[in-house]
DNA sequence: AGTTGCACCTGGCTGC
DNA sequence: TGCAGCCAGGTGCAAC
């Protein structure tokens, strides 16, 4: 998308989780992509108008981009799947589609200089993978807090980013329980612990092999070239229920226990 | 203020 | 083969 036209678009709905912006099409149409971005888990496509093209995959949104040269929708033009919601054709002829059958994802446009006093963006606390994490910040952001680690990583306006599955992962590899207190991996100062320094490094390794991996391909998710991603061969724990717990010091077997209504995986043996 | 639970949807899988 | 029940990568919001 980035330095591409925006020729058309086609709404197919008149929502998803929620209802798109007036004059959605028209907004888009004719308009530059200056540059394409990501804040927390919200794609970020800024548009020579000043508009913010604001993005959410929720659960099972996808977007499949098909290039008029090497594709094959050249001569199948108007093939649209079930759920194919939007689509964006480009100046150079590509078209991306965005399909999501759940619809949790959503589509807003928003002026650039609106962004951080968004109430979308307002409360999202730090990336994970910049430079503010480490056991310092979990320190200060887990101090006194009762809700499980769990709960703490899941929780966006602390660390933003890290979802079901990585939370999962991150906690295995730091032998840390999913039920324990957040406030009980820092001290009642405030000052980081080897435990919250060892997971701040944890957290920055499980994402990077994420990313490195191309994702984690459950059902359908694909990379935009359509290739597999291959971090589900590297679970530990998430969806590995009964099995025996990877980590060779230890004779547990992975649990699956619920917590806020999510399912959480871990090594009742290992991870403490 | 901090937490929890529900709601939003469709589809895939399991077990009867 | 059909159908009910459960589960799924997320998060905004109402209710405690």
């Amino acid at each position: 998308m980035a330095g591409q036209r925006i020729t058309e678009v086609l709404q197919r709905r008149p929502d998803l989780r929620f209802p798109f912006p007036e004059n959605f099409a028209a907004r888009l149409s004719g308009r530059r992509v200056t540059s394409v971005g990501r804040r927390a888990k919200y794609l970020l496509v800024d548009l020579d108008s000043d508009d913010v093209l604001i993005m959410h995959l929720g659960m099972s949104g996808s977007f499949r981009i098909e290039d008029e040269v090497t594709g094959f929708f050249h001569h199948e033009r108007s093939k649209l799947a079930a759920h194919d919601h939007v689509v964006f054709r480009f100046e150079n002829g590509a078209r991306i589609t965005y399909n999501d059958p759940r619809r949790f994802g959503f589509m807003l446009l928003e002026r650039r200089a609106d962004l951080p006093a968004h109430p979308l963006f307002r409360h999202i606390g730090i990336e994970p993978l910049g430079n503010e994490l480490d056991g310092a910040l979990i320190a200060r952001a887990f101090r006194n807090k009762a809700a499980p680690l769990k709960a703490a990583l899941l929780d966006q306006s602390l660390i933003a980013g890290l979802g079901n599955i990585y939370v999962c992962e991150a906690l295995h590899r730091a032998g840390l329980s999913p039920r324990r207190a957040a406030g009980t991996i820092v001290r009642q100062d405030g000052k980081p612990t080897v435990r919250a320094n060892a997971l701040a490094g944890i957290i920055r390794e499980v994402l990077q092999e994420a990313v490195e991996a191309g994702g984690s391909s459950l059902r359908d998710h694909r990379q935009t070239d359509g290739a597999l991603g291959y971090f589900q061969h590297r679970f530990r724990v998430y969806d590995r229920e009964g099995e025996h717990c990877p980590n060779p010091k230890c004779n547990g077997v992975v649990r699956r226990i619920v917590q806020s209504g999510r399912s959480t995986f871990f090594c009742g043996e290992c991870q403490r």
